[in-house]
DNA sequence: CCTGGAGTATGGTCTGACCATACCCGGCAC
DNA sequence: GTGCCGGGTATGGTCAGACCATACTCCAGG
């Protein structure tokens, strides 16, 4: 026999209901969704069963509730996937079900990658957000505002890839292991051998050349965490 | 005065309060968390706002609840982020906010990254799963048939890779859009092509050669959504 | 020793109430 | 007429308590 299949739980109904409801009425980000005791209705489910599936929802960075009244107020349709995997990753990770290995090594083909493919658009930078960084860095005090602007310098990069896929998961990735990355810093004591590979990633970057910044990552990694490369 | 930083809503709290108990206790895969009623009133909270928290820990992977008695009854803290990261890439896709070209070029480069690293472990592929998921394809007789056992294909190179966070990204990848898949099968017709990819693709991997396999899995892609690359 | 049923702990669901927030709108003061 | 101010009201947030469904535990009886 074995498919058992339980009965679906209620607010699992209303997710696959409210999913469908987005795909077939084409909602976008920006709509709003029926209140909770007008989906309860709609439904025939409880709200407290309504709620549930909207904190799903919001779990997801798919929609976001205001209390209150006016077209602000209510469940809003959003995309923020990042906080979704941040605490996906954040619990994975407490719950030493990934490896930090696992982590780096992601974090190491995303930006292998992301770095090729700003090489590869060269021209744009228009923010200059990686000099900023560069510059932060060189001024930052402590560890912990070190690592600050290491994250801005590297989520530059990600964006500069122009894929908000891999830029949302490697949001999530340094999110993650930011306090790893302070203590990798911290013992690291001298920040020079890093700031040097940034430098490196950035004319890299800037010049066109893809494989060049694809190593220059590579190196910089494996200063940063000699530990496991 | 700016950041008003509203009040935190309870199950926040309680989000909160369960994230700290399995840091500092050390909790792992396998362990269960206190009752809905006995969690409530440990943190001054109503029934609801447990639950409210569980089913964010739910959807996070991090717990799953099996009603009754005994030791497999109660919220057991588990593992399992895909079903997570599909649901994200699943509302993404049907709210625009991402589109295929993203998670296409997400796949190439979490694929080219797999087949690299299995090939560089060369050896094992000891369930034979890739060989089997060939026989399976030349086999099959729909198009929907064909994708699942060409997920199962993918989804043996990205194991073989021996990690599993891009194991996770992976199933998900494939998950969200298997509907895409197996209309782009449809559009294609003839599997021909494919077919042949998969066994040039497994070839470079179990002799070793890196960089084969890698080209080889940008050529598959290439000939599978000629649209996008 | 085995078997079956009562007991019970757990999640799943519902109801109905009340609170907090924030917009809307009408009326009052100027 | 203009502006402010306060009640009305729709929305999410929270709670308490009840009942149902499920599945293990345990003990009585064969």
């Amino acid at each position: 026999m074995a498919d058992k299949a339980r009965r679906p739980r209620a607010f699992e109904e209303v997710l696959l209901q409210v999913e469908r409801r987005i795909a077939d009425d084409g909602l976008r980000v920006g709509d709003r969704l029926p209140g909770e005791r007008q989906l309860a209705e709609q439904l025939q489910v409880s709200r407290a069963s309504v709620r549930e599936a909207l904190r799903v929802l919001e779990t997801l960075g798919v929609v976001s509730s205001q209390a209150g009244r006016g077209p602000d107020a209510g469940a809003v349709l959003t995309s923020r996937p990042d906080s979704a995997l941040t605490g996906l990753l954040r619990l994975s990770l407490g719950l030493s079900s990934l490896t930090m290995r696992e982590v780096i090594d992601t974090r190491l083909m995303i930006e292998r990658w992301s770095a090729e493919q700003a090489a590869r658009r060269a021209a744009p930078e228009p923010s200059g957000a990686m000099g900023e960084a560069m510059r932060a860095m060189e001024a930052a005090g402590s560890a912990e505002e070190f690592v600050e602007h290491d994250i801005a310098f590297h989520m530059a990069i990600a964006e500069a890839s122009g894929n908000r896929l891999i830029e949302a998961v490697m949001r999530a990735l340094r999110d993650a292991m930011r306090r790893y990355a302070i203590e990798a810093v911290e013992r690291l004591g001298d920040t020079g051998v890093l700031r040097e590979d940034h430098r490196r990633i950035h004319a890299a970057i800037t010049s066109g050349d893809a494989a060049g910044a694809a190593d220059a990552v590579t190196a910089h990694l494996a200063h940063a965490y000699p530990e496991l490369l």
